[in-house]
DNA sequence: TCTGGGGTCCTAGGACCC
DNA sequence: TCTGGGGTCCTAGGACCC
């Protein structure tokens, strides 16, 4: 393959414990993790001193967001239960996740982003790609560009990778975290891509990782040493010659700058599991709050949606859902509530709850009436 | 004191139509 | 009447990502 393309994988550094720490410098070199709620918030004293929650204060069931690298330290990391945490590293700072705050640093940085290299897709709310291929300057350039210009837009550092395609460009980004630059060209695919680990690839999560190990796979080089059909044989036709590309770098993905949304959709897990019968009103009042919230995120931005579905957890952390395709396509609070209940109904409730959420999905854009057109009928007399 | 919330994409079976 | 293949839509579940 060519190095005739070039694309950059910008990558912010620890970003929502760096959002927080631009709002608390006092806490620069603590151990800190973002989890739980508004009542976790710091308490500025008369004196002007701010007190802050530990997570030793923590009660709940959420996950850590995240946490600053001296936290880390300490054992815990983001995705671990917070009272988990809290056993580990009762001192550490508490916050609670500020997403108005992320968002407003995410738009910086993209802007930023932009004013560099135009052509760019948004991949979450902490990452972008970047088809740098029409600039002038070399690879090492336009990184140092890309960064310099998010530093002054957002005073946050980044990690930035140069390489001929999207899949070998977020390898790159990850390579000297935090604050680096990593170039990579076709002929560096042995000696430095083959040794990482499977996982490290986007796309090979825990279950696919497992499975490679099981058959004595542990690196991308040793998914490449196969040939595909054995991949095939043990990952299915479509995975299995997914892997043998991905191993040998292959990735045609171009740059997207616009998509449309798939889904909204609204959840939320129980302070305590409900009883479908003795937490009637509760659950009730929970199941139409989300409606209702999923019908405002539809309105604010323009959508309607034609399929409504449903999510329920249960105490045993089983997960199913039921969906209901629509003849019209809504948007309004009450026409979910009702599209959601006849979902419900087909759930049988004994176990209690967990976890209850709310989707909309099928959805167009409001304006543009497509969506169910009435059959034709033949009348023969 | 187990295990958040918001997404995307894929698979697979059945219904239904041509 | 029997047989069959392809395409699309619908539903449920699961892997994966940030």
């Amino acid at each position: 393959m060519p190095d005739d393309k070039r694309i950059a994988h910008i990558d912010m550094d620890a970003f929502f414990a760096s959002c927080e720490l631009s709002q608390y410098p006092e806490l620069r070199g603590q151990a800190m993790v973002v989890a739980g709620r508004r009542s976790d918030a710091p308490r500025t004293m008369p004196d002007g001193t701010r007190e802050f929650s530990r997570l030793r204060d923590y009660t709940g069931r959420g996950v850590l967001t995240t946490a600053t690298y001296e936290a880390r330290a300490l054992g815990v990391h983001s995705g671990m239960p917070a009272m988990k945490a809290a056993r580990l590293a009762p001192n550490a700072i508490l916050l609670p996740v500020n997403f108005d705050l992320y968002r407003n640093y995410s738009r910086l940085f993209k802007d930023a982003v932009r004013s560099v290299s135009p052509t760019i897709e948004d991949v979450g709310i902490d990452e972008v790609y970047a088809d740098v291929s029409q600039l002038n300057e070399a690879s090492e350039k336009v990184a140092r560009n890309l960064k310099s210009a998010v530093f002054e837009a957002t005073s946050l550092t980044c990690s930035v990778g140069i390489a001929p395609n999207k899949l070998l460009a977020k390898l790159c980004s990850d390579m000297q975290k935090p604050d680096g630059v990593t170039i990579l060209r076709f002929e560096d695919l042995e000696s430095r891509i083959w040794p990482m680990a499977a996982g490290k690839i986007n796309g090979i999560g825990p279950k696919a990782s497992a499975k490679l190990e099981s058959l004595g796979i542990t690196t991308i080089g040793e998914i490449a040493a196969r040939d595909e059909r054995w991949l095939v044989e043990h990952f299915g036709r479509s995975y299995g010659s997914w892997l043998r590309r991905v191993s040998h770098g292959l990735d045609d993905r171009p740059v997207v700058t616009h998509s449309e949304p798939v889904s909204m959709s609204r959840e939320t897990t129980f302070e305590q599991d409900l009883h479908a019968v003795r937490h009637r009103q509760e659950l009730g009042a929970a199941f139409t709050r989300l409606c209702e919230q999923v019908a405002l995120d539809l309105q604010r931005k323009g959508y309607l949606a034609r399929k409504i579905g449903i999510k329920l957890r249960f105490n045993d952390f089983q997960t199913i859902t039921r969906d209901v395709t629509l003849l019209e396509p809504v948007a309004d609070a009450k026409a979910l509530r009702n599209a959601a209940t006849q979902c419900l109904k087909r759930v049988e409730l004994v176990k209690s709850i967990r976890l209850l959420g709310v989707k909309a999905s099928n959805l167009q854009r409001a304006g543009e009436k497509k969506g169910y057109e009435s059959p034709q009928f033949t009348l023969d007399f």
